[in-house]
DNA sequence: AATAATTACAACCGCCTTCAT
DNA sequence: TATGAAGGCGGTTGTAATTAT
């Protein structure tokens, strides 16, 4: 023990702190882990999560037991990948709940939240957005450009400019994201250009594109303009310098 | 066969809520 | 009522595995 005993400031600030990082693994957790993890929670039962490491002769922090449990090690949970079934359940839950996944998972017995979490970041959200879907609202996008153009920015002062401009970035950026081409900064803006001079080709051929013009028709005539397409093409051409310089002029980054 | 890109998922982090004191 | 511990949640990251080039 310590002079000054309890009311030594530095011992106070010691009870008080994190433990040093040298007392704590962090990572992927190792079979011998498990075991250890497993025969305590069967014998002890859950709670109580922050004594749990030491108790069970592990050297990990509460919060990563917890984690460890409930999310791999739990007996109830089936692991494995999703049935079609159960996607189109997620979807349906998400559509009413939102990303609250404790909520989702409650319906779904044997799924942890993080499994359908990811399994929505990476799947579903993706299979929706093929499908002209807003993963956030499950409206279709053809529906959200229609608000936000005419709704939204088309009633205000200086809005047609302003619709055509927030209008175009979005399908100019989708169809340089989308297209093949990769340019880094190191490539230059000349040899950039003369990869893209027949960017509308591909533009045109790429099938999720024709679907993305499909949900722009509606847009683009409530703002007068008669072939959204040779519109989009003409833009895209014309605006290559900025679009190069905004998007992959500042750093050695690819393209993502 | 080697390398790059993408996917899948385990784990972490920070914030919030609840509850006991 | 204020405070802190504990648990829970959602967003994000790191990385191993897989697929494409």
């Amino acid at each position: 023990m310590e002079v000054g005993g309890e009311g030594n400031i530095g011992d106070v600030m010691r009870r008080l702190s994190p433990k040093p990082d040298e007392d704590v693994r962090k990572g992927a957790w190792t079979a011998e882990e498990d075991n250890k993890l497993r025969a305590y929670v069967e014998a002890n039962g859950t709670g109580h999560w922050r004594s749990v490491g030491k108790k069970a002769g592990l050297q990990r922090c509460g919060k990563s037991c917890r984690l460890r449990w409930t999310n791999y090690l739990r007996p109830d949970i089936r692991h494995g990948s999703f049935t079609s079934d159960e996607e189109e359940l997620i979807i349906e839950l998400h559509a009413t709940h939102g990303s609250r996944w404790s909520l989702i998972a409650a319906k779904m017995p044997g799924r942890t939240d993080n499994d359908i979490k990811n399994h929505w970041n990476t799947r579903l959200k993706k299979r929706l957005c093929d499908m002209g879907i807003d993963p956030v609202s499950h409206k279709p996008i053809s529906e959200l450009l229609w608000d936000l153009a005419t709704r939204t920015i088309a009633h205000s002062p200086g809005s047609k400019q302003a619709a055509k401009r927030c209008f175009s970035d979005s399908l100019l950026n989708k169809a340089v994201r989308e297209s093949c081409i990769r340019p880094t900064s190191t490539t230059g803006l000349s040899s950039f250009q003369s990869e893209v001079t027949d960017v509308k080709n591909i533009m045109i051929s790429n099938k999720g594109e024709e679907k993305y013009y499909d949900h722009a028709a509606p847009v683009a005539a409530a703002l007068g303009l008669d072939d959204v397409r040779y519109w989009v093409e003409d833009e895209l051409l014309h605006r290559l310098p900025e679009i190069w310089t905004s998007s992959f002029g500042k750093s050695n980054e690819t393209c993502h």
